[in-house]
DNA sequence: CATCTGACGACCG
DNA sequence: GCGGTCGCCAGAT
């Protein structure tokens, strides 16, 4: 299985923001659901710049045990993410992908022209 | 090859 | 709100 799909969209989210296995595995459509976004995530090699610790469980639960627990605590609290215990404040940061089925990138047919915005 | 476990989630009491 | 159970898929033993 390659987690590439899943690395990618990992990489999506905004700072300050998160997601949980369940939505990153429904807006995947990875078969198993949830679990196998949980996978992915375990499988997520270091040096990529992944940010694994914005993906919680569901309500915001972090679920990571041992010692990269805390780190993930650490690293969402230094991007402004409010925790409570162990748990995020999922209701006020849940991030909304987009629907993405797989890559494909909208090309801009147009460009703005018109500087006179507001 | 058979089993167990796990960075999950929904349900039930 | 918490803990126990079941379903799901893949990798480890």
């Amino acid at each position: 299985m390659s987690w590439e799909p899943v690395f990618r969209f990992v990489q999506r989210i905004p700072r300050g923001k998160v997601l949980t296995y369940g939505a990153l595995a429904a807006a995947l459509r990875l078969p198993g659901g949830a679990r196998t976004a949980g996978r992915a995530m375990g499988a997520t090699p270091s040096g990529r710049g992944i940010p694994w610790h914005r993906v919680v469980g569901a309500g915001g639960k972090l679920l990571i045990r041992g010692p990269h627990a805390m780190l993930q605590k650490k690293l969402l609290e230094s991007e402004g993410v409010e925790l409570v215990e162990s748990r995020v404040k999922i209701d006020r940061h849940l991030w909304k992908p987009a629907k993405q089925k797989k890559n494909r990138q909208s090309r801009n047919t147009k460009a703005p022209a018109r500087g006179k915005l507001n």
